[in-house]
DNA sequence: AATTTGTTATACTAGTTATATAACAAATAT
DNA sequence: ATATTTGTTATATAACTAGTATAACAAATT
């Protein structure tokens, strides 16, 4: 699979897997309907405990981009399941209001971070404002 | 102060308090010179121990944001003396990515995202693209 | 029938978060 | 000069989180 863990990041383990599975749906590397490989076969593979990928799962579960289904594995929801609320947006909103702040606060200009965000896009194959 | 505390927040207090001084900071409501209140006033004022404002500042330091004189106070570092590194502007578009990606997978347009981008600038009263 | 699956439970270590108190020595205020 | 305020350092404690380790269960799959 497509993940690096990095342990010694201050990032937790549970939080790496969680983010890299979404980026790699973002990407396109997993579509909706694909099956995540089971959290002992994910778990070996990465080298960490069952249970670290589990509560990952879990996480992908609680932000509705996953369905867990016991006992047989997990699928990952299609866009029109995973209806995006307001209060996701807010969230969303919330979780880059800090990043941008500290950015401008650091220095950097409007341009700059918004170069950024062409680069995250770009990163993550995604057509950027100009299509 | 401007500060309010979410005790029920999943984010801990100390990165709360770090959070809004860094936002203050750019809104403007703190410009660089200014001193920022002792340590203990600010944790009275809040209603926190000593120890927790005091990690909160010390986190600012590693940022860069602000300088800490020992037994005399923290002072808020001017633009010029924070260097905007490269390493820094990484790390920014490292704290953007996840956040973006999960916007993306829960079926948020780049136009949605760019809009609260607008909108956290704004939030910030810093002149957005069209100036 | 055997294997794989997520679930649940227990136990443990290490680290983090937050509080509480106290003392120190330098800086500041009166 | 004296008193207060300052960040610093130290110790202790409680609650929680992160991660690992094992084990057993029952349903799903092979």
């Amino acid at each position: 699979m497509f993940i690096q863990i990095e342990p010694q990041s201050d990032v937790p383990i549970y939080e790496q897997v969680t983010r890299q599975i979404i980026e790699g749906i973002a990407r396109g590397d997993m579509k909706q309907g694909d099956t995540l490989p089971s959290v002992r076969s994910l778990a070996a593979d990465l080298g960490v405990n069952m249970h670290t990928v589990n509560k990952s799962y879990h996480e992908l579960e609680a932000k509705g981009i996953i369905a867990i289904r016991a006992k047989s594995g997990a699928i990952i929801r299609s866009t029109e399941e995973r209806a995006l609320t307001h209060a996701q947006l807010q969230q969303i909103e919330k979780n880059l209001k800090p990043v941008v702040a500290e950015g401008m606060v650091l220095g950097a200009t409007v341009e700059q971070i918004e170069h950024m965000m062409k680069k995250v896009f770009a990163d993550l194959q995604i057509p950027a404002e100009g299509v």
